[in-house]
DNA sequence: CGGAAACGGACAATCCCTCTCCGTTTCCAA
DNA sequence: TTGGAAACGGAGAGGGATTGTCCGTTTCCG
């Protein structure tokens, strides 16, 4: 008889980590967040668990390889961006505020990183992975559309304009401590920011994006 | 008499290449550049050679390293960003007309890979790069302050603060090859250069930006 | 046409990264 | 408190990629 073998919940007993392994294991995971957005995707997993201070050995004995590292990271920045959105959208009460909001601290905290993971190694086959950028995509929808309806968003941007200009506006230069960097970047969201309000004080030229598009690539 | 071993206009005897040898050096430094672009500034030299179609013997015998080739493509971009500022505001009777045109023909010459150029192995101590980027920043600069005495763009931003943000929203993402990408990179300068314009729609924080704020950073 | 300059493919040396081995430490339950 | 299992970490072998050089061949130019 065959048990799950796949999912904690199902079999506290197995599968239950112990208390400094699952510690160690979200360690690694911010750790990765954090290199991957100051040196890139390529980073050496030796640096990774440096930072997270563990050895190379304990990495590797949570995630079989880069690949199921990176993933992870994936979700984990998805899903606090979600999170994120969510809580802009339903605690401010004033629309374009919450969009500032949900801006400022999505470059707070490093979705700049989200560019390497969408474009490297992002599977697109993977249902959970797929199910969080569908449900980021919809929480992001929600402020935009309600800041359109309010008058206060130009009409002629979607979610991928955002959200591909604010992960690029964030994302650190390489081999620079961001020291003086961080205080211009929430200057250039902000140039942004105005350039987004209504009315539009331009005609801007192609299609609105969305996540989709930026996710096409040729191989 | 020691003579100018440095500039080949006054050796041309003994500095003279032969016709191939600049046709090869011109086409190295161009390849370089793309290929900085398209792979990142660790892109392998034989890959600049290969774009370049020559042998990585040609390469090494024109540049010593990856350092001596990098410099020479920082001052070639930067020598040619000069040269678009210079004539976007000679030829543009609309002061923010040149601004914009400036901006689009920046991003088409991929000055975003400038971003890695000027953080990893920027020698600040170089007296043509110093001098030609002190030239660049004039050159901007004039664009910027004519526009700003026009009333058409708002006077808490300068140099830096214009340049950091489109080279930021001009990099290329690691691993696309820029297929859809391109299409979105003038929607967002465009947002951008909306976000510019006087009035202001915002109150910036911080201090305007120079060249030099952008280069500070802690060793 | 001849010599020198330049070229290019191939190769050795080197570096860095990945992943595993194994002795040691930490946790947890009895 | 203690025993045993789980987890850890440093070190190092293995592998792949990149750098920089050698030398026979080709191209230029007087």
């Amino acid at each position: 008889m065959p048990l799950d073998m796949e999912t904690a919940t199902t079999r506290p007993r197995a599968m239950r980590l112990r208390a400094d392994a699952t510690r160690n294991r979200e360690r690694i995971v911010a750790a990765a967040r954090e290199a991957i957005v100051e040196l890139g995707p390529d980073v050496p997993l030796d640096e990774v668990a440096r930072r997270a201070g563990v050895g190379n050995a304990t990495l590797y004995r949570h995630f079989t390889d880069r690949t199921d590292l990176i993933r992870h990271v994936t979700l984990s920045v998805v899903a606090r961006t979600v999170k994120r959105a969510e809580d802009a959208l339903a605690q401010e009460p004033d629309a374009f505020t919450a969009l500032r909001r949900f801006v400022f601290e999505s470059a707070d905290e490093r979705i700049g990183a989200l560019c390497s993971l969408l474009s490297d190694v992002f599977d697109r086959q993977d249902p959970a992975v797929v199910s969080q950028v569908e449900q980021m995509q919809r929480s992001i929808n929600a402020i935009m559309e309600r800041a359109q309806s309010a008058g206060q968003l130009r009409t002629d941007i979607a979610v991928g304009d955002l959200m591909a200009a604010v992960t690029q506006l964030t994302r650190p230069l390489p081999g620079t401590c961001c020291a003086g960097f961080d205080r211009f970047v929430r200057r250039h969201l902000q140039l942004f920011l105005d350039g987004l309000r209504a009315p539009a004080r331009s005609v801007l030229t192609g299609e609105a994006a969305t996540l989709e598009d930026l996710q096409a690539r040729q191989p």
